[in-house]
DNA sequence: GTTAGCACTCTACGTTGTCGAGTGCTAACG
DNA sequence: CGTTAGCACTCGACAACGTAGAGTGCTAAC
């Protein structure tokens, strides 16, 4: 059996009408469509077909038909239009990131507050991951002896904070000599990108200095690592609950926790940060809360490399035609801001 | 009608059984009690004057009683006792203050995230009010031309960083001069206290010098109110849906959306920050979606000082002696977490 | 190949009846 | 006079039942 092109005319408006109504779809109602002008007999037949291909599925005997996984990822791959956004949606976000943020950080937390506020998903992002960070430059300010405060500057102007206890006491001097050798090395390369290049630069530095270095760098690794159990953020969470199939409350529940799952979370959404757009569809989706769940994220770049992403999390009756549209649009506007943000610089 | 000693013994089993319960207690079964020698018609004469009284209210007619706000409040007041925590908790929580915490902020987050570990309700933690804290130093490091990151390190090793936006172009040796005097004029006080006195000092510096500072100090109050808007942390948001009374998807979705509000949230922890601990229970909650939840909230001091709270939230039927005694002796412990973290430096 | 017609299926929903827990009232008891 | 046993009554929870309506698959006719 071949999907031939009204079968598909058919599924598309299956899923179409069962993303707006989240109701069993019949072949009676669906044969009242305009679009559809041929009797509800037929469409039974070719929806029976559908069901044995497994693009259908009924909740029960004598209720109407359901998209399954598989309907939708073909609507997704095949049938969706990506549409323009409407002026006043543009202009709305297009606001947002024209007040200038000097925080990266805040840039990203507002992006997924407004993400949740225009779709009316749960929304999240991600904070850039280290190891994709470019330095701008380290400054280590004494605290006390045995403790030094740290302060990384990225070209993303991305600020982070890490105090650090070494072994023995520290001058001020020498912390300045030291952060001028890890500037020159680290002159825009990533954190990650840091290696043995730097043992050249020794001899320049005087006995207690390299040690101070050589205490310094396996600490910055560290921090690498402790920085990739990445920052997630989340906005809308109640939004779920305006959706009828998450009306039971265990499924709220599970939907809640695995949010509220840091690790999780930010493991799901950058296992496809390569794309620059991705769509997981039910029972794609490795977790178990999210199996009756789609997720959509876009990934944003520095100089075309991905460094994080956001994105929304629905139930799999989606609306993707806006929810893609809108995912690219801001994709464009977010990477266009951290651009200027930069040059600016 | 008075409240004698028999009264208050009913109206305390009732309580206690309805925590543990949440189910509506009727004469028979209170009988039973072993506690309780009276029989079951004696019971309903007094629980009719109870009820009378305020204490108590039947769902329905033929239901059994059910505390009001009242009750609890006469329980918390009067009836309930403060346990000592059980020797492998009280390990528990001194373990996870005995790895020192370098960042206050993750001190504060995991106290969030412990609390609700142990008590099983939603738990959340503020900052400290920035008009609280210590200047232990001020330092600017110059980004680009006009751009400048201050760094503010404060006794209670909780550092911050703002990006400063100047009007004209600044040198990195203005910066350390006026970073000196605002060391000078900020030991020991708190940002809040910063006054006019800063004039005196005015006199060492050059001309641009005094330019610069007077440019910064209007952003340092900016800040100041920036920073009121205080930051909220919150764990455990999904332990309200163990709880029957919230099995409701309206007043689940009413409870978490509340959650995310950090305004509102920020409002509610801070308003008893005069107190080391308090309770409001239910009606007394001016927040819609907490009239029929309990907050509990504890404050944390430095140097005597009350800067922050924390707390959980759950049904008016909490289990107020557990909550109270966990608080009571998380807050001590964390109190004496920050006096180590600050004696140490 | 398409469609009308029909018997069939299953859920949602309202009705009805029963059970049990709990109450208030009254009368009797110590 | 406070306490208690007894009793009639109330009400929600729950199961059983019946009906309405939406939808299906199959068959026969167009």
């Amino acid at each position: 059996m071949t999907l031939d092109e009204r079968k598909l005319q058919i599924l598309e408006t299956i899923v179409r009408e069962y993303i707006q109504s989240a109701e069993p779809i019949g072949s009676r109602t669906l044969s009242k469509n305009p679009k559809m002008n041929i009797s509800s007999a037929t469409i039974r037949n070719e929806m029976a077909d559908l069901e044995e291909m497994g693009y259908l599925y009924q909740p029960h005997t004598s209720a109407g038909r359901v998209p399954s996984g598989k309907a939708y990822r073909l609507y997704v791959d095949k049938l969706m239009t990506i549409m323009e956004l409407g002026g006043i949606l543009q202009d709305e976000i297009k606001s947002v990131y024209s007040t200038y943020m000097d925080e990266f950080t805040e840039a990203i937390q507002r992006t997924a507050r407004l993400l949740s506020h225009i779709t009316s998903y749960t929304a999240f992002s991600t904070a850039p991951q280290a190891k994709y960070l470019n330095c701008k430059f380290i400054k280590f300010i004494l605290l006390e002896e045995m403790k030094v405060l740290m302060v990384l500057v990225t070209k993303e102007r991305i600020v982070r904070n890490y105090v650090i206890t070494l072994s023995q006491p520290a001058e001020e001097a020498a912390l300045t000599a030291v952060s001028n050798v890890l500037n020159i090395c680290l002159k825009d390369i990533t954190l990650y990108e840091l290696n043995d290049s730097i043992m050249d630069k020794l001899d320049a530095l005087s006995e207690e200095e390299r040690e101070l270095l050589l205490e310094i760098i396996p600490l910055l690794k560290e921090i690498l690592v402790e920085e990739d159990r990445q920052k997630v953020y989340s906005d809308g969470l109640d939004k779920i609950f305006n959706f009828p199939e998450f009306a039971d409350i265990d499924r709220a529940k599970k939907f809640i926790e695995t949010l509220n799952h840091q690790t999780i979370l930010a493991h799901k959404l950058t296992e496809n940060i390569q794309r620059d757009l991705s769509i997981q569809i039910g029972e794609e989706n490795v977790e178990e809360a999210f199996k009756d769940c789609s997720v959509v994220t876009a990934t944003y770049k520095i100089d075309g490399k991905p460094i994080g992403t956001f994105g929304v999390v629905g139930p799999t009756r989606m609306n993707y035609d806006y929810v893609v549209s809108v995912l690219d649009f801001l994709r464009k506007e977010f990477n266009a801001h951290i651009s200027r943000a930069i040059n600016n610089a």
